[in-house]
Formats: C-alpha cells, sequence, structure tokens
DNA sequence: TATGAATGAGAATTCATTCAT
DNA sequence: AATGAATGAATTCTCATTCAT
C-alpha cells in the first residue's frame, strides 16, 4: 500500500500542475482532488493545505527545469550545439508561464527555503549552460540564467482569451520575438544585466 | 446631476483599474466600492456584475491604447520620429501587462462584441501606425499590431514575488529584451507572421 | 435601518448566549445564524469570527454580573438586606456556569484586553459588595469576589445528562451546599485565600 | 494472545481518559489512537464509535469511585475514621471534573443501561459509605451519595483559563468551600435533599 | 488482526449580488 | 438614487468512520 499511496499522491500532483496551468491560481482544491479521482480527504491527507499543494507543485517544475539544464550542460560539453535549441524547446513547452502564473499569485511573499534552494541550485546549472552556449555564440553575452528563465515563463504565460482567439499562434510568435532578442547581436545593447 | 452621475462612475471606474492593476483579479467588489468612496449598492447600479465592470475598464485601457496609437499616427505622419519610441514607452506605462492578467482571468469565454469591435478598430490604428515605423525602418517589417501590444501586454505582467525579489529590475530588463527582439533585423526571421 | 441593525445584532448576542448556555462549546455557527433568524454572512457580517462572538457574548455575561453587583453595593449601603440573597439569587440565574464552561473553552489563553478589563472593574465592585455583606455578618470573612463569582459559575455548570436525570434538583441542591459552604462560620477555616 | 488483545484494549482504554481528562471533549479519535501507539483502525476494532469509548471510560471512572467506596465502607466499618478523609481525597484526585466534563457533553441523552447500572451499584455502595460517616457525624445528615459524587465532579472541574490564571489555587480554595458546605452542621439546613 | 489510507459530511469563513430603507 | 445590511452559494479545511492491504 506504501507504493500504492505513493503513486496516488504523484497523481494528484500532475493532476494539480496541469489543472493550475489550464486553469490559473483559483481552482478549487475539490476540482483537484475530482480530477485526481480521490476524495478532498485524501487530498488534505497529501498535502496538509493549499500552499503545501502549491509549494509541491512549484519544485516539481523547478526541478523539470534543472533536469533540462542539467542534460544541457552535458551535451553542450560535448559539442552537441542541437541541444541549446532543444533546452529552449524543452523550457518552452514546460509551460512555465502558465504555471508561474497561477503559482506566483499563491506563493507566501516569504518562499520556503526549498523553493529558494532549489530556484538557486537551478540558477546555478541554468548558468552553466548559458556559459557554454555564449562560449558557442549561441546567444547575446549579457544575458542571464534569471533572464532566459523568467523571459521563457513570462512569455509563455497564457494570453487573455480574447487576444488568443483573435489571433491563434500569437503565444509561439511572441515565444519567438523574445528568444530572437536573446540572440547573439553584440552591437544591439552592451546593457548592464539585472539580477543574476 | 446627470454629468454628476457620469463623474461618479468614471471615477469606480479609474479606481477598478488601478486595484485591478495593484491587487490582480480577486480584488472584492467591495473593496472597489469603498476605494472609489461609494457604497456597494452605487457601484452594482453602475456595473450590473463584476464581469460588466471588468469589460468596461478593459474598454477603458483599450481606448488608451488607440488613442496613443492615433497620436503616434499624427506624429509619424509629421515624421516626427521621436513619436515612435514614446508611444513605445507609453504602452509600457499603461501597464497593460498587470490589467491584462488581471482581466484575462476574468473575460468571459465569449468577450463581448464592444471589446472585439474596440480592439480590432484598436489593433487597426496600432497598424497604421506600425506601418509609418517600418517606413522609417523603426521595426521589425513582420510585426504585427496585434503582436506588439500583446508582447509589451505580456512581457510588463507582474512577475512572481519570489523572482521579483530575487532580481529587482528584472522586469524592464524582459521589457527591453523584447523590445530588442522587435528591432529591424532583415537578417533574422523573414518569419511568416501570425495573427493580425 | 441603524437602529434596526442594532437590534439585530442584540438578537444575534442574546440568541448566542442562549445556545451556549443550552448546547456547549461545540454550537455550530450555523445554528446560531439559524435560531436568530438571519443568513449566515448576517451573523458574520456582525461578529468577523466566532471567537469575536464569544468574546461578546462573555462581556455582555460579566456587565450583567457587575449591574448586578452595583445594585447590590447601593441597597446594602442603605441597610437593605434581603438584597445580599437576591444578589446570589441572580448570580444563580444568569446561568454563570453554563455559560462560562462553553465560553471558557474557547477563549484565547490571552485573553482580549476588554474582558481582562471588565473582569477587573467586575470583581472590584463584587468585592464592594462582599465587603458590606461581610460586615452584615452575612457570608464568611475569608471569601473573596473571585471565589464567589467563580464558586456559583462551577456549580452552576450543567451536569452530565446521566446525573442530572438521576435526580432532578440536583444542581439546585448542589448549589445550596456550595453556599452554605460560603456561610458565615468563622470557626470552621481560618484558612488562607486564594486568589483575589 | 487474547490476553494480549485485552491489555491492548486497557491501554487504549487509559490512554483516552488521560487525553479526555487533560484536553477535554474535543480530542481527536486519532490523537487517542497515536497517543495509545496504535492505528486508528485498531481503535475502531475495540470500541466500534466514539461514544463507545466514551461509554467505556465513563464505566472505568464509575468502577474507580465504587471500588473507592467499598473500601472505604470496609474501613469505616472496622472505626477507621481516616478513611472517610482519604475517600474524598482519593474522590478529588480521580479528576472526577475534567473527566465528567469531557464526558458528560458527549454521552447520547439516552445513556446505555450499562451506565446506568453501574452509576446506581456504585451510589449505593457510596451510600452505605456516606451511612457509616453519618453515624460518626463526619458529614451533614442530609447529604446524598449523589450529591457527594457530583458535588466533588462538579467542584474540580478545571476552570476557564482567564479565571485559573488571574488566580492560582482557586480550584482548591473552591473544593475545599463545597466539602466545608458538606460539613456537619445539622443547624444549617434541614432541607429536603434531591435525588437518591 | 493491525495498519493507515480513503472518504465525505460538516464547520468556519468569504464575497458576489440583492433588497429594504 | 445612494446606502449598506442581508443573503447564501462556494471554498478551505477537519475529523469520525470505513476499507483495502
Amino acid at each position: 500500500m506504501r507504493s500504492d499511496a505513493l503513486r496516488r499522491r504523484e497523481l494528484i500532483l500532475r493532476t494539480a500542475r496541469q489543472l493550475f496551468a489550464e486553469h490559473g491560481a483559483n481552482i478549487a482544491m475539490e476540482s483537484i482532488a475530482d480530477a485526481s479521482n480521490v476524495g478532498i480527504g485524501t487530498l488534505y491527507r497529501n498535502f496538509a493545505a493549499r500552499p503545501e499543494l502549491v509549494e509541491e507543485v512549484t519544485l516539481d517544475m523547478l526541478q523539470d527545469v534543472k533536469s533540462a539544464a542539467e542534460q544541457t550542460v552535458d551535451r553542450l560539453g560535448q559539442h552537441d550545439l542541437t541541444a541549446w535549441d532543444e533546452f529552449l524547446e524543452t523550457l518552452i513547452k514546460l509551460n512555465l508561464g502558465a504555471l508561474s502564473e497561477a503559482l506566483g499569485v499563491q506563493l507566501p511573499a516569504t518562499v520556503g527555503g526549498r523553493i529558494m534552494d532549489l530556484q538557486r541550485t537551478t540558477v546555478k546549472v541554468v548558468n552553466e549552460a548559458l556559459e557554454l552556449a555564449k562560449q558557442e555564440n549561441l546567444i547575446r553575452q549579457d544575458i542571464t540564467g534569471n533572464e532566459l528563465i523568467t523571459g521563457i515563463g513570462i512569455v509563455t504565460r497564457p494570453l487573455p482569451r480574447a487576444f488568443a482567439k483573435a489571433a491563434p499562434g500569437l503565444s509561439q510568435r511572441l515565444t519567438r520575438i523574445m528568444m530572437d532578442g536573446m540572440k547573439p547581436n553584440p552591437s544591439l545593447h552592451p546593457a548592464t544585466p539585472a539580477g543574476s
């Protein structure tokens, strides 16, 4: 039953992540329980309160980013240059935007240490990948790991329905434009990078 | 008396817009009434329900964009090239991001015709301005009005607190990067524009 | 409407006090609302949360004790000796026991200043009445105001149903016995009074 | 094996009794299971539902009173007069008050026959002890067994925190006063005893 | 038989909306 | 027409009890 329960916990986590991305921060705990095919009590047995669930989903997402970055560091280390574009693809597909929008609203101002820690190490690995990408001139020299991630995160946020409808494919286009803004082009902005 | 009532309605609208931008979608109707110094009943007399208020705020915002675009068309028509950067500045200052985030969540899937209409004419004027800007090579040839507006809208959305804190100035940096992505650079992407 | 609302608030307060005494601490907020013939929302508009309602009921009760004590001081001051027994009667009828049982469980460990204050002044007045009663040899010299009140409070608590049923009138009998324990009888216990 | 199971049941019972006295009626079943070092399932195998556990604890408590009374009858029968005060001490130490408060709230209006029966026989034995005590003039002639037990029970109930804090030692003082009220003093109240 | 995971009814609280004054 | 009190549905969370292993 141990593994059974664990499987169920994972299921709830995945479901919650999906629903947060799809319906935003306001999704009711009961909807998450329903979509996971468990009773509300089971949801609460696994995640003592809403903020805890939000925290776990956040960690889950950060872990995905970190794993992708680690792979990218490996592959770029072996001069497999296709790795970089695939990394960006992965980040985009992770739906960081939808999630971070939903989660950002809810995370308490003072985020728990676990998130801070994982965020830190994640950014660190992303920075390593970035360093390698810069050496191959795959990206602007002044971009930081933080900027890369939040940049993709922000640009993949779901658009207001009205806009999304009026112009299908808009989201991908905007992503592309931001990626273009990160392309190497030393002449453009010697700029002072913000954040780390 | 008539104008008195009108003034009051405008006041509520402005207050709501401010509060939506500041506190997001979850702001309570009563808070809006309080901040407007009217009773909740008066708020509801002016806006029959929350979605209607949201709709009006959206229209208000679109109108601002349209007005700015109109001025820009005028000035660019007279070859006042500083007008373009000022237009972008204005769009950024309008806080489109914060607002559209708050409003986007709430607008019903089937947005009222009024919004669609104003959006259409707004985009049209923006496209005119854009056309002039392209002639002056102030912006990439393949950017559409819709992309410009939503691009600025999306990139000026408030960041999750955790990120914002970790890297102050990040938001401006991301805006800059997206603007860079829109800079004229014919070589980069002959791309097929999406949306209109 | 102002006075209407006030009347309603008082009604809720009275109802809550009654229900706390009758059904104990666990009575649901909704039951109180129902019994008051108001919606649950109205209950919460008047008392922002359960502890606030509990506090108000407590203050209401203390005020009753204080008023009774004040009258008693007046009457004893005029050597109306029947006042004392009537005071005790009143305290008993106030149902202090049922209430304090219900309320005691709920009041936070650190009771709000308002309760502390009113309790202090109440005990003070009771002590004045007590002083006069002692001069007339109506009560043991070593009894304090605090002891008188909590003594009556504790002995009028509702008995477990099983006992109450087995012996109707038991509660009154116990009250009587405790009152007997407070009768003047200098020989019995020169005891050191506890508390104040 | 049989005795093993029995031992476990007794352990749960003792634990529950302690927790009821300590934390009141609201203690959760799971806390009782935890404190007993058994799973919640085991608790429910031994006591089919909360009221049953409450009933068993009540019986346990009544049995203690009965045993103490039986000893007292024996000793008083041999004119060991110290037995009486020790009996009172024992009743006080049994923490009848805390328990009966917790249990009283929960016992269904129609208490099971087992409780009624044990209560009856308990009161009977207490009455025998009382008879002997009266012959030795250790207690008022008009006190009944029921009154003695519930009197001690009620006066040893835990006081609301606010009062307890304001006056440490208050509880013992009140107990003493009630005991004083039961001291032999034929002149005081020829009163009609209530209950049996 | 012991365990602890699962369940869902119930409790406190919030907030959009309606209604009496 | 303005006000703010009243309403109740929706939401978060708890805990007694059941059930699968």
